[in-house]
Parts: C-alpha cells; structure tokens; sequence
DNA sequence: AAAACATTTGGCGGTTTTACCATATGACCA
DNA sequence: TGGTCATATGGTAAAACCGCCAAATGTTTT
C-alpha cells in the first residue's frame, strides 16, 4: 500500500465509519424519503441535542449528508443516496452471523 | 425507536464500523478475489502481526469474515462479499465532497 | 520431545469517541 | 430591542479504540 492508496482507503473508511454508529445510521436512514430538520430526527432519538447535533455533525463532515439553514430550522439530506443501497447486505450480514449462532448451538 | 429496533441498529452499525477502519477495509478488499493467509495479508501492512490479528478479530467477530485453519496456518474469506459492492458508492460519496470543496474555494 | 513457525491473547500507554452540561449563536417574534 | 426558539460549540469525564510488546497456543518439522 503507497501513500495514496492508503490516503484513498482513510478517505472510503471515514465515511464507513461515520455510519457506524446506531444514532447515525438511523438517522441517515430516516432521510430516505427526504430532508428532515434536526427536531424531526430528534423526536425519535433520546439523547440531548448537543449529542445529536454533533453526530449530524459527523455525517455533513463525512459527505454523506448536507444541511440548510431555512428560518429558525436546519435541514439536513442525504448528499449521496446510494448508501442506502447498503442496508440490505448488511442486514444479511447480520441473518448470517445470526444463522452461524445457531448452527453453533447444535 | 423501541428495544428491538435499537438492537438491530446497533448490530448494522457494528458491521459498518467493522469497515470503518483503513487497515480493516483494505483487508476485505484484498478477499475479493478469494481467501488468503494472515500472512498474506501481513506482506502488505506496515504493522505488528498482533495488530493485524486483532483487526481481523474484529472482522471475524463483526460477520464479515470466516476463518479457517489449515495446517499451521489461518485463511480469511468473505462472509457475505455483497459489502464489496459498497465500495462504488462510498467513492461517489468522497468525489462529492472534493467537488463540494472546490466550489468552495470558487 | 524439542525446535520452529503462524497466529492469537493479554496487557499497557496514548489517542479518539461519546454523551452530557453549560453556554453561545443566529433567526424570528413581541 | 429583548425574548424565545432551534441548533451549534466548548468543555469534561468515562469508555472505547489502537498499536506495540511480551507471552501463550496449536501445528508441523526434526
């Protein structure tokens, strides 16, 4: 690995690690369907909005979402929709693990 | 959100902070094409074989990889290689935020 | 059985992350 | 202008993470 590879690989896993914690990857999924203000996403989380607003935070600095400062309100979205798409493997990475379990248990 | 889906965020999380480490990713990159030794692996990381061990611990322990011991030594292969096809998208996601950087040095 | 080899485990210091609290900012409203 | 609302920022303590070293494990070779 050069230093370029290697910068390309710190780049690609900062944004693997900004979804890899449960509030933000709930969060990036609750933007799906669209732009959501932070008082929306925090209804459902419970946490102090210092906290939540730093992990938006995360997200904007990782590009995976951009916000928008529209009256008293800010608006965040998903600046790149495709990471989505990933959800449904790891949800069979998870039904895997979950099957080996069992298989473990026998 | 309730018990259960936060135990289900935390385990999808998990799997994505798994990769969200450089070494670690470039680790799973390097099974696409199929298994490999830790010491394979080891050629060409720039780190101690105890730390190599331990990332792929973490790999192993998070779903994504299967080990295997044959002989005297270890062979790493993918669990589930759908997460390969994360790649393309979290390189969209760091094209857009160079983009992003330089409109704003415009 | 002892030596050699490949890998893992335990432990330790240093760094990073996380969540909370208190406070600051910036926008609207009275 | 002063107050209030929505969000961000700074600080801090606790927890988690990282990488190295030393030592343990299990396997093959001699």
């Amino acid at each position: 690995m050069n230093g370029q590879q290697k910068a390309l690989m710190e780049a690609k896993a900062n944004v693997l690690k900004a979804l890899g914690h449960p509030t933000r990857l709930w969060m990036a999924e609750q933007l799906a369907d669209g732009e959501k203000c932070v008082c929306e996403l925090a209804e459902d989380i419970d946490a102090d909005f210092s906290t939540i607003s730093k992990h938006l935070s995360v997200l904007k600095q990782a590009g995976v979402v951009i916000d928008e400062k529209r009256g008293k309100q800010v608006y965040y979205r998903l600046k790149v929709p495709c990471i989505l798409n990933f959800m449904p493997c790891v949800e069979e990475v998870i039904q895997a693990s979950i099957l080996t379990h069992i298989d473990l248990l026998k």
